[in-house]
RNA sequence: GGACGGGUGGGUGAGUGGCUAAAACCAGCAGACUGUAAAUCUGCCGCUCCUUGCGGGCUACGGAGGUUCGAAUCCUCCCCCGUCCA
């Protein structure tokens, strides 16, 4: 449904791939040849004051293009894939009124596809039924939730792995508060991006050099200061159960400030759960439909090239 | 030279005669995921064959022999590692 309204519309650019893959990089160099303005679609970027570890580019190396959806929301609130949608949208109706060509770097696979094909009329997030029931899971075992859910949705409660709390709380919170079944309440549809003609760029460099990149990466960060940054946000009285400090590295090195202990553990940890990371956004991209597929990193000139060649004609580089 | 302890699948490590291709954990690979998503969860993980079955074959617990219907597990010799005694 999404980008195939009657009339094209205008164009959007979409640059999705793993973390450390080169989205940033290649998205400011379309943005800057085609009068762009970049909308980061990143779960943890939005975050103020979590710079150097979520990865933003610094204003310094953003070559004077706009960098949207950044920096919205202070440490200790939350976020969600629907305010994310909200914001965007907002976003982009105003680029458009400015001819500006929206060129989004993805990285968070449900935030785009809740932008790109929108999010069922779901009840919002209830904190006071969450807590209740992740209670009742403490008390009666990581399983008694999920025949919780049964009883009122089994179609749910089939798809749902028993462990899975995380997703059969949001479940029972659907049905409770929308008083239907999740799959009822998915059913009755939901409202993709229209009037835009949307164009996928995605970014898979191999493997072993993808890694070697976050290993690396890594390393700059440290170098950049991150724990610095680390330092500042604990004596500004950042808690340490705020969302942004469970996002890989910041738990970790926040422990060793605070432990005093080691960084080398440390260290390995948090460049094997990048890697983790990393796999999972591929597995998630995979199956994104549309896309225009480039074996390579998005500083690299052969894919600059490439990407620039989808991004004007929308065709696949092979095609050309 | 002698006395003990130990050598197990990519790693750590359990396993003392059959229920063991070998626990568990890690790593790795694959997958799911419509408001926590850098989250949460699932599967596979020696090789191989097919009529894909709680299927067949082969290889595997340092090496070589042996005992036994049957050995990672018991015996003999050898090699290596650690600690201790000379």
């Amino acid at each position: 449904m999404s980008g195939l309204s009657p009339e094209p519309g205008a164009r959007l650019v979409v640059i999705l791939g793993p973390t450390a893959s080169g989205k940033s990089a290649l998205g400011i160099t379309l943005a800057e040849r085609l009068a762009g303005e970049i909308l980061v679609c990143d779960s943890t970027q939005v975050y103020r004051h979590f710079d150097i570890g979520t990865a933003k580019v610094p204003p310094s190396e953003q070559r004077g293009i706009p960098h949207h959806l950044v920096d919205l929301v202070e440490p200790q609130e939350l976020f969600t894939a629907g305010e994310y949608r909200r914001r965007a949208l907002e976003v982009l109706a105003n680029l458009r009124g400015k001819a500006k060509l929206p060129i989004i770097t993805a990285g968070t696979g449900l935030y785009l596809r809740a932008l790109l094909e929108g999010l069922a009329d779901a009840p919002e997030r209830s904190e006071e039924l969450r807590e209740r029931l992740r209670q009742k899971a403490k008390l009666h075992g990581p399983v008694y939730l999920h025949r919780l859910l049964a009883r009122t949705d089994k179609e749910a409660a089939a798809r749902i792995a028993p462990r899975d709390t995380q997703k059969i709380i949001r479940a029972i919170e659907i049905r409770t508060l929308a008083g239907k079944s999740v799959g009822d309440v998915h059913r009755s549809g939901r409202e993709g991006l229209s009037g835009y003609d949307v164009k996928k760029i995605g970014l898979s460099p191999p493997r072993g050099a993808l890694y070697a990149r976050i290993d690396a990466r890594f390393d700059s960060m440290i170098a950049a200061g991150w724990m610095e940054e680390i330092r500042k946000l604990v004596d500004s009285g950042v808690a340490a159960n705020a969302k942004p400090f469970q996002f890989i590295g910041y738990s970790e090195l926040r422990a060793c400030l605070e432990g005093g202990r080691g960084t080398t553990e440390a260290i390995k940890q948090i460049q094997q759960a990048t890697r983790r990371f990393a796999k999972r956004q591929i597995t998630w991209f995979r199956k994104e439909p549309d896309m225009h597929w480039l074996s390579g990193f998005g500083d690299d000139p052969a894919v600059e090239e490439a990407a620039l060649r989808i991004a004007r004609l929308g065709q696949a580089p092979s095609s050309s």
